[in-house]
DNA sequence: AAAATTCATGTAGTAAAACTACATATTCTA
DNA sequence: TAGAATATGTAGTTTTACTACATGAATTTT
């Protein structure tokens, strides 16, 4: 081992030392070239056969190329050969076939967490941690799609053994909120930034004396307003499907962030308290 | 030679199938995963070494992953260790900045996507689309977290047209599926693969005649081999966090998969159908 | 042009690596 | 606690990678 050229193309070290090579040496070099995808499964006497020399001829090339011996080449040839892959956000076609359909939307996804992660802003995530981090109690307000996502939140503040809640009807969100006070905090999730009762519901908690947090994609919507802090994220829908669901997944993205964070502050806890509620979980398993 | 999965990246495999893998070739496993980059260099006797186990297990661990032997494995491995990436996959430390957070787990997320959009087999999801398109009635099964999940599917599908339930109550669960017949569809999901009340809920389905379909991580799991389809998702998580976040944002970009090739199998009523409940939810906007 | 020298290549042998079959140990089950 | 099933290692075999050397071809020198 150790070689300072080892990392460079072997492909292309092939070519440009071609011309010094022995002739039995070209023989291998030319079989390499030609067939490289074959020859990183190809032991060194099956190569040597193919290329109707002597199995000493094709170490001797290894040598040459500045590896220690045909493993080596192999091992390079197989991580020079890779195709990185380029994912590219792409719109449905409607002769999409399977291996397609998967591709955009799951790429659409990525890419809706990724946007989000270049326009969320810090400021905002750290006083929604202080935020929580502090909260009385926690509540997550959020309806139809959003819903899902109230009650994941809701889940993993629990086991951080926050006391907390998500609601997905419009009537117990607006109940709760009345009778929140300071200390308390609530999460509206919206991606609109339109639903009405949402809104109504942080305007309510907010007078109540609660600090209101709204996550949505839209900057300037009546969520935004009602709200103290604002958590924006970013997602570009694939057309083809009119609602929102690239935007799910970087809500909750933002989730796990808030989640993580707040478990960092509140580290020795809620280690304990995961500790718990997964040993409680272990009789659910086989 | 002659492998038909020998394309999947073996750290993504590796971690696939974890949960079905010996002691001793967990401890390869784990070394693998930590130091990949030095694996491919070495040779079969040194790794063992190194895990503290035989040659023998190595080999075994190489067969279970699909391959031929550790050859193969290796290189496969440095076939998939190229992608320079700028996103890198890193652990959580205590002392991390809000910043360093934000980047951390959003990136795990996105990973997330990207590893089960390697693994994921388009077989499988063709046959859950050819399924659920026809589906008479269609259930989602999930509890804790997964709970959200199925939640989040039911409100996809029935935004399509799909007369569709989600239970994260095991004895509705179980009572429901015994009432499923021939022409329904169950989708279970479950990170662990393990939890008992689904498997049990998915095998009282499949012998009423319901076709059964799974979302896990692990691929040779009770909920696996209770299901006649399979959707293997693809999670590392970050060490920090002793709970499944990751793999749950892979889940919902499977089920976000579903519900477009659904939605495109049945073009045109389904556009229908959107038209329809989107109207009916313009009245709850400003 | 023959001898000497250098260079190219293959042969045969060796050490190590990869793999197999089996024996032993461990764990699970009844 | 016996028996079965499973997991793991041991020891032996085959294959691979590599080395040292021998042969032969090409080139140079006298």
């Amino acid at each position: 081992m150790g070689n300072e050229i080892q990392d460079a193309n072997p492909l292309i070290k092939l070519r440009t030392l071609y011309q010094s090579l022995r002739v039995s040496e070209q023989k291998v070099a030319d079989y390499i070239d030609i067939h490289p995808e074959e020859v990183i499964y190809l032991s060194i006497s099956a190569l040597a056969d193919k290329c109707g020399v002597s199995e000493a001829s094709v170490i001797r090339l290894c040598k040459v190329l500045g590896y220690d011996g045909y493993q080596e080449l192999k091992i390079n040839m197989a991580r020079s050969l890779v195709a990185p892959v380029k994912y590219i956000h792409e719109e449905i076609e409607e002769d999409d076939d399977t291996d397609k359909i998967i591709q955009k939307v799951m790429v659409a996804d990525m890419k809706a967490i990724e946007d989000t992660l270049k326009i969320l802003d810090r400021k905002e995530v750290e006083r929604a941690v202080n935020a929580i981090s502090k909260a009385r109690k926690l509540e997550f307000y959020g309806l139809g799609g959003s819903a899902p996502v109230a009650f994941d939140a809701q889940h993993k503040f629990l086991r951080h053994g926050i006391p907390c809640i998500a609601y997905n009807d419009s009537h117990m969100q607006i109940m709760s909120a009345s009778m929140l006070g300071k200390g308390d905090v609530v999460v509206g999730i919206s991606h609109s930034g339109s639903t009405k009762d949402i809104v109504d519901s942080l305007n309510i908690a907010a007078k109540a004396g609660a600090e209101t947090i709204c996550i949505t994609s839209s900057e300037k919507s009546p969520v935004t307003k009602a709200s103290s802090v604002k958590l924006i994220i970013s997602a570009r829908e694939l057309s083809y499907r009119p609602e929102p669901m690239a935007s799910r997944i970087a809500q909750l993205s933002v989730i796990d962030v808030l989640s993580v964070g707040v478990a960092i502050k509140r580290e020795r806890e809620v280690i304990n308290n995961l500790e718990k509620s997964r040993e409680a979980l272990i009789a659910k398993r086989y």
